[in-house]
DNA sequence: AGCCAAGCGCCTTCGTTTAC
DNA sequence: GTAAACGAAGGCGCTTGGCT
């Protein structure tokens, strides 16, 4: 560090320390977050955000993918943080000039350019867990386009963790990660996966990084239980419970956590069928969830 | 724009109260 | 006994926030 960068350092420090002003710092590329304490286990994970022409799964495609390696410990410490990998690739569709504005991605800067399927498929299967901010808007992309991995298991950053209850507002990802102190360039692949392992490598007042409870939460199996064959009557109940209609297969339907399978199973008997018949209790784990 | 969940406001409906 | 009026409750649709 230089003398500039010096006086500047000192001058954020006594800046950060008054209480009407607040300190950013920008988001820098790091090799680890913590300290790696020999011979303890660790698992992989892949943070991976995509840029797309829209947000239609059917309709719109990918123009820019980037998935970085991480490793992480038992308790959700991330230890090592590999090289960020970053593919564009050409549409082969017009760029709605908003997308344009929204990444800085130009049709010329797109023009010709593809993913390296070999190499993103090979890291994304080395991965234990997906980490995306979003997952289901990003996994859909990513199945399509790079069918060989469909199957992995992905935990979605924003709605798999209750934000308010662990102190932040809001869910956007810019502003999670500006609430911790940090600001970056987002809405690039490469920037945004970097913001994604800060938020992940935070620690909470209760000693637990965001991953820690995040890994926690995805490895809760949840529950899809199909009220099939329910009685016409029982309609007005089940809506009010929280299910809804799938009009296409014709029976009620919701998504339950862990815990609340017993119960559940036990209304359902009671109060819905009434000793005629039984729902279908549909295992969801990360592999499943986010499609 | 597309999708999904949650929140909110407004309107309808129903029931109870009150006044004649 | 009937009609008007008010209040609680439920349902529906609009809005909002996430992602590009």
């Amino acid at each position: 560090m230089n003398a500039v960068d010096d006086r500047h350092a000192h001058a954020a420090e006594l800046l950060g320390a008054h209480p009407d002003f607040r300190v950013q710092r920008r988001l820098m590329p790091v090799t680890a977050f913590h300290e790696a304490a020999p011979l303890v286990p660790s698992r992989i994970g892949v943070a991976i955000d995509v840029e797309t022409t829209g947000l239609n799964h059917d309709a719109d495609r990918i123009i820019e993918l980037a998935v970085q390696r991480f490793r992480f410990d038992a308790r959700g410490r991330i230890i090592q943080v590999g090289t960020p990998r970053v593919w564009r690739e050409d549409p082969a569709m017009p760029l709605d000039p908003r997308i344009t504005m929204l990444t800085g991605l130009t049709e010329e800067a797109l023009a010709d350019q593809a993913i390296d399927e070999a190499a993103a498929v090979d890291i994304l299967a080395s991965a234990e867990i997906i980490v995306a901010h979003n997952a289901a808007f990003d996994r859909p992309f990513v199945d399509r386009r790079l069918p060989a991995v469909a199957g992995k298991p992905w935990v979605c950053s924003m709605a798999e963790l209750d934000w308010l209850e662990v102190g932040f507002e809001g869910r956007a990802l810019a502003h999670l990660v500006s609430q911790c102190g940090w600001f970056y360039e987002g809405h690039r692949a490469e920037n945004d996966i970097l913001a994604l392992l800060y938020l992940l490598s935070h620690g909470l007042p209760d000693g637990e990084t965001i991953l820690a409870k995040l890994i926690a939460c995805s490895e809760q199996p949840t529950w899809r239980v199909n009220a099939v064959d329910a009685p016409f009557d029982a309609k007005g109940r089940l809506k009010a419970r929280g299910y809804r209609w799938d009009a296409a297969l014709r029976f009620w339907w919701k998504s339950i956590g862990q815990g609340e399978a017993d119960a559940e199973r036990i209304w359902l008997l009671t109060d819905v069928y009434g000793g005629y018949g039984e729902p279908v209790f549909i295992p969801v784990t990360a592999c499943e969830r986010h499609r």
